[in-house]
DNA sequence: GTGGTCTAGACCACC
DNA sequence: GTGGTCTAGACCACA
């Protein structure tokens, strides 16, 4: 479900973050659910354990999961909220940077929405060319 | 005219290039035209003059710029030719990302354009508010 | 194996670099074999490590190496054949300057040619004295 | 009649000392001829005074030349004799290099020869093609 | 342990 | 004054 960037600047255990983040939020993992072992994501990631072991840890300290020694960890029981309050900040964050990184090279409002109505639909085309 | 982030986790150079590219997109910076020198660009960055230094020696290894010792550094004639193309790829890799950041949360294409537009037009008053 | 000429005028990464290149062209580094770490071959070399990483980050801008926080520098997959194309032209330069630089003492064809043999059996008989 | 190659990374006093040392080898100087003056020479090689300055100082130290305020450098009395001592040097040394250069990616001697006929002829084709 | 970034500060080559 | 190279040493991200 995750995938990782490994050729850009942020660092693996963010994209991971993000990623269970986002999972929690579509409810593909629930409160006091398991997530998966550090091990079993980090083979499946293709990452070093210490990696996952560190975005679990700092899941931990946000609140999102809980864990216990020689158990899986859980979603926390608030997570849906916790996240829910995240979610728009995160999005609004990364449009908005997008927005003035697009300005920046001098495209005004109707051009950057024409881009990303292109963007969009391109993605869509490539997605059901895929099947996935 | 270049900010620098220093929170996040893209590198210095890497904000510099990408601001120096962004004025001679927009004609700030014409080809020939001399660049700020590294020594004050540092100075306004309150940046070290390597860091500068090495944002300028990329950019002169993808032929953005030209430097001669004890010259000042100067925008490349093509730069703009090689800047246009690399303005299309840097906006949709950035707009990209925003989306399937978005995608990520569950948010489908058109959530996705509502967010783009009440953030454009967000910008866009805080802007007109600012009067700058 | 790479040895460093601190008397000249070519800086010290890039004699690294072309060190580098020449041994994957001469197969002792292999495509996707792990190049000596920074720090171990500044050790080695008696310089920086910063001049290392300046020879390695260059190196992995121009495709030949690819690097990964955390993990050993790897021998491209292609860098065979991306150094095969620079070796000519590695090699022509050098050999140019060297006629050019003769001819400017008002040496002609063959009397250039004369001196090469002699300096390539002086060098034969050399390295087999030394028997290494 | 001295060319200034402002790519590499040899400075150009250093270029210019070898031009001018080539000239009094080749005759087209003469001890106890005039030298341009470091004006004209800077205008000439479209090149800083300075530079110029510098390359005369280093020849008078080293006793090829011979100046005096307000006067025009003079090619030393014994300048040719000095020369000839260091023309032999000079051309071993860069051919050594070149050579060395060609060995390291892994080019026997005859291989080096033919490289080296090679490019003997393919610049003589080209001077003769320019006529100059 | 690895590589990556940044700072501070030196020295050089050239204008 | 300019840019270029190098050193020394700190801190971070990742394995």
């Amino acid at each position: 479900m995750i995938t990782i960037d490994t050729s850009g600047f942020i660092p693996i255990y963010e994209q991971i973050k993000k990623g269970i983040k986002s999972e929690v939020s579509l409810g593909v993992l629930k409160p006091n659910q398991a997530l998966p072992s550090i091990r079993d994501l980090a083979a499946e990631l293709v990452v070093n354990p210490n990696t996952v072991a560190r975005a679990y840890r700092e899941l931990e300290l946000e609140g999102f999961i809980s864990t216990r020694k020689g158990k899986a960890s859980l979603v926390a029981e608030n997570s849906s909220a916790l996240i829910e309050k995240e979610k728009t900040r995160l999005i609004e964050e990364v449009i908005d940077r997008a927005i003035s990184e697009a300005r920046k090279f001098g495209l005004n409002s109707s051009e950057i929405k024409k881009i990303v109505e292109s963007r969009l639909k391109n993605q869509e085309r490539r997605s059901e060319g895929v099947g996935k």
